[in-house]
RNA sequence: GGCCCUAUCGUCUAAUGGUUAGGACAUCAGGUUUUCAACCUGACGACCGGGGUUCGACUCCCCGUAGGGCCGCCA
């Protein structure tokens, strides 16, 4: 039978990233699932730094977290303020465990006190030996309990003498049963883990210790996490009940995989944020895709902003089983994205791509500012290094309009856009010539262009009228009034590229004199 | 090896005992376009296998099979 549903009111649940790498994929997943539940039934989503593990916790690492989930916009209500990092924030002590060390201390002495936790000296060396024979045998890997009744004099005997020591936990025997919000009921054989590690010394947790001990502490009462957690949930449980706490709601969500259908990881190439940030990927289009790894609504809507995600967003509509991540959706969503943003937003986004590229510099004015990747405000005009000459902003905005609905990503942007800022392009004479088109054909296309171009009133050189007079223009001229005899020619000439944007629209921003001039080189190509 | 989880188009998924098994991405074809993209139309394409339960199973149960996760003095 299903447990009926309890009302879920003001949850709290939290996100315990540990700072030994970079932003993961699937850690953001975790913690939109979470801040998506936290917020649909009002309650707190907390941010907790796990870094126990002094050996592999970095700073840079935690930084990268949480610049990561602020750039993505989810946000903690209790955790590190990201505004002062090195202060904390809210009632409920410290946020990184490194800070908690006095919490942990009164815990570990009273279990060791109720003898629920006890002093092991095995060595590594005779634990590793001992988990090789047993995964041999076809037995469950786990300790053997060599030193659970060791006399008190003993133990204070070793430790006196500093014998390096751990301290286990009696798990004892019996099945622990849980409820989870996602998998439904799963059981456990408690008999089948051993007496786990749960300190390296008196005021040192593990894992496992602290994620209880924590928890306990900041009052999270869902967690809601990977399913790589599931076997760590029963030991949890154990160790709630040996300190007399209760137990919060699970939920495992399913793992991300890679296209090899194994956990995502460095193995399967990107896996850190910070990559797609880099790459251009829209935060909205982030959260929208990683959203639906896993969740969906009760329709075929396919596009949410974020409110629309904690509108809807319900733990029994998650999959139960594991997604792929799928580059070429995530793709199409950003791409998405990037053709509803105002033209002003996406140039602000894509400015910065031309500037790392050595396409355009920017220039210090009164009133403006250096623009950067990480979405400074922009100048309102820039230096083209290559020309020497001045663009403004608007100019900008008109080149990237162009490749709005043409863009994936925004790193793709200046590869695309590059003619717009060179003296003279790079192309194969060949990529001139549409269809069947002879070197003679060519010529006259090209002087017919110049002639009509020409001739064109600076105050009528608008897209509207070029195109205009040049499709009437390219129709009399190709055979069956295939109007590539001219355009073709004429968009290569102006972009240099097999694939660009319609010619009219470049020659607009180009300007007569620059048209003319590409015209010119492209005759001069042909010789 | 032990324990646990999972199983619908290539991928993400809908379906909660009765549907021609629906949608999206990708792919392919056509339309539009000088090109590419965008857009529109269409095509291709799935219930892991075997037993039950039932008048009836993608849906429920069991057994296989396959995939994944975990078995640290990491988290």
């Amino acid at each position: 039978m299903e447990a009926t549903a309890k009302k879920i009111e003001n949850p709290r649940v939290r996100i315990a990233p540990s700072p030994t790498g970079l932003l993961h994929i699937g850690t953001v997943r975790t913690a939109l699932f979470n801040y998506l539940f936290a917020k649909k039934y009002n309650g707190s989503f907390i941010l907790r730094i796990e870094d126990t593990d002094k050996e592999r916790s970095q700073r840079e690492y935690e930084n990268d977290i949480l610049d990561g989930l602020q750039w993505l916009k989810i946000v903690w209500d209790e955790g590190l303020n990201p505004e002062a990092r090195d202060e904390y924030l809210g009632d409920y002590g410290p946020y990184r465990q490194s800070g908690r060390a006095g919490i942990y201390q009164s815990y570990i002495k009273k279990m060791l006190d109720q003898g629920t936790a006890y002093y092991c000296f095995c060595s590594k060396e005779d634990l590793e030996a001992q988990r090789q024979y047993q995964m041999s045998i076809g037995q469950a890997p786990k300790y053997n309990g060599k030193c659970s009744n060791l006399p008190k004099e003993t133990v204070e005997k070793y430790l006196k003498e500093g014998k390096p020591a751990v301290i286990r936990f009696r798990t004892g025997g019996g099945s622990v049963v849980f409820q989870d919000l996602i998998k439904g009921r799963i059981e456990f054989n408690s008999a089948l883990l051993g007496d786990i590690a749960i300190a390296k010394d008196p005021s040192t947790p593990l894992y496992n210790l602290a994620a209880v001990i924590d928890d306990y502490e900041m009052k999270i009462s869902h967690v809601i996490r990977g399913e790589d957690h599931i076997a760590n949930t029963p030991k949890q449980i154990l160790l709630q009940d040996a300190l007399g706490l209760p137990h919060p709601e699970y939920a495992h969500l399913p793992l991300i995989l890679g296209p090899d259908r194994s956990k995502l990881s460095k193995r399967h190439g990107a896996v850190s944020v910070n990559h797609y940030r880099e790459k251009g990927y829209l935060p909205e289009a982030m959260i929208n895709f990683l959203a639906f790894l896993g969740w969906n609504p009760d329709n075929d809507r396919e596009i949410y902003a974020i409110n629309h995600l904690i509108e809807e967003f319900s733990l029994e509509r998650c999959q139960k089983s594991s997604a792929v991540f799928n580059l070429q959706k995530l793709d199409w969503i950003n791409g998405f994205y990037i053709r509803n943003k105002s033209i002003k937003k996406l140039a602000e986004m894509g400015v910065p791509y031309l500037i790392e590229a050595g396409l355009i510099q920017p220039i210090f004015e009164t009133g403006g500012h250096l623009a950067g990747i990480g979405g400074i405000e922009l100048g309102e005009t820039y230096l083209i290094p290559e020309t020497k000459e001045k663009i403004d902003i608007i100019t900008l905005e008109n080149i990237v309009s162009l490749y709005q609905e043409r863009l994936k990503y925004l790193s793709e942007l200046p590869e695309l856009v590059d003619f717009f800022f060179k003296n003279e392009l790079d192309y194969p004479q060949e990529l001139l010539f549409w269809k069947d088109m002879s070197q003679t054909d060519i010529e006259k296309a090209l002087g017919g262009l110049e002639g009509v171009m020409g001739a064109v009133k600076p105050n009528d050189w608008a897209r509207g009228h070029l195109e205009e007079i040049l499709v009437q223009r390219a129709a009399e001229m190709g055979p069956a009034g295939d109007r590539g005899y001219l355009l073709w020619p004429l968009r290569t000439a102006l972009s240099g590229k097999k694939f660009s944007a319609p010619p009219f629209a470049i020659a607009e921003i180009l300007g007569k004199e620059k048209t003319l001039l590409r015209l010119k080189q492209a005759k001069e190509k042909l010789r």
